[in-house]
DNA sequence: AGGAAGTCGATTGTCGACAATATATAAAAT
DNA sequence: ATTTTATATATTGTCGACAATCGACTTCCT
């Protein structure tokens, strides 16, 4: 084996051969279908078919089931035995859950990060995101940059699990987002304007501010109908 | 068909025909696995080659496969593609974080405890088992009362996405107990005893020490040496 | 008509076999 | 001797088929 064709495998020149992606099919599979529940294309109380959803992906049966038993991990899917699989029905007493839940995990994220000092100046990127979308009126990009901006606070406090808990509560949050009906009364700017002074607490180690500031604002997010969202309730 | 005989299948008299248990092999296995990896028959590490469990639990592939996709969303196994399943290792960070989060999980429990002024009078049940437990010396049922008591108080919250969480979490610290070493030189006597002034604070409503006892009971229990845990990092 | 028993269709549960992949070992070439 | 290549083996990934179960419908008997 020549170096030459040695130096091609470490450092290929012009067309960039990417790895290709050599994911299970389960993985793919899981994916797809978890985007599809939580863009709510795939609503609470559908029923998953796995011979239909194996049929219309053109693969078998087994990896299909398997991706939903990964969903079923994520508690988007239950699985009712030789009845059938559906998604997961919500009621409003699971989404009040799923906001004080989320309002105890990041709390204890804060706390965290005030103990351990650490260097929170990296928020400031998602906020600068949430202000430019803002202006924009881009409520895309607005939700995007607040779920980076609250997923990086998280990973601040240097916690696995809870990082990891609070991956698989997100899920739902933005499942229930994306049910809940789209009131363009929403006030974008202040959305987005509620994110510096946090920041501003962690800095200054205002322990007190910045927990109120954030319970505040998990408060606030929750307070949107329930009752839209459960029109679905089997 | 005769009265007689549907009387029979309606009230059954000498021999109680009881309901067979009709749960999915899944299931049944990977209660089985569950439960020998939370009582370190299966120490972290330990390779689960699905052949040998299929074949020594006399079963065909797929559902020791499911079993261990269960266990996987436990978090108590991980998967690693095409190369094998094993029992998640531990590491002594885990085994903090794993405390840490509980004493999160516990302190929200109790706060919603004493804001919805819920009767905790239920948990002198297991707080006088595992005063008559440490004074019989019975090391297990005192675990047993134990985990009964936290448990009885994460559900007296009534917040089933917490339960949820917190049971996901209790089988980890189960298998951490089960695999630290046995030290006789815990005080029995003492890990019952500091329960009582819990449920005594709850019953004042005293929030404050409720939560301080709470915390302090979780951070004791933490100080084990995790370096005897640690003994199987690959 | 009413109720029990049987039948049918749909769906999940389980199985055995084959394909794909990774690691380790041995062989071969320079 | 070292690196490369080939091979072997073990394990997971995927597939198609069959069995078990459930629910609704039909049929039959009284």
């Amino acid at each position: 084996m020549s170096m030459t064709q040695a130096s091609v495998l470490t450092a290929p020149t012009a067309a960039d051969l990417e790895p290709i992606e050599q994911t299970p099919l389960r993985v793919q599979i899981a994916d797809r279908l978890r985007r599809a529940i939580i863009t709510a294309k795939l609503r609470p109380g559908t029923v998953l078919v796995e011979t239909a959803l194996a049929e219309q992906m053109n693969v078998s049966r087994a990896p299909v089931r398997e991706a939903i038993a990964i969903l079923e991990n994520d508690g988007l899917v239950e699985t009712l035995a030789y009845k059938g699989k559906r998604v997961k029905p919500l009621t409003v007493r699971e989404v009040e859950e799923t906001w004080s839940l989320r309002q105890t995990f990041e709390v204890m994220a804060i706390r965290r990060i005030l103990e351990r000092r650490a260097d929170v100046a990296s928020l400031w990127i998602p906020c600068r995101a949430m202000r430019d979308a803002a202006a924009l009126g881009d409520r895309e990009g607005l939700i995007l940059a607040d779920e980076q901006f609250h997923r990086m606070l998280i990973a601040l406090s240097d916690h696995h699990l809870l990082l990891q808990s609070w991956n698989a509560l997100y899920l739902r949050i933005n499942q229930i987002m994306a049910l809940r009906n789209r009131r363009d009364s929403d006030d974008l700017a202040e959305i987005a304007g509620n994110h510096p002074p946090i920041v501003e607490a962690l800095q200054l180690g205002d322990t007190r501010t910045a927990v109120r500031l954030i319970s505040d604002h998990t408060r606030a997010l929750r307070d949107f109908d329930p009752a839209s969202i459960v029109e679905w309730l089997g």
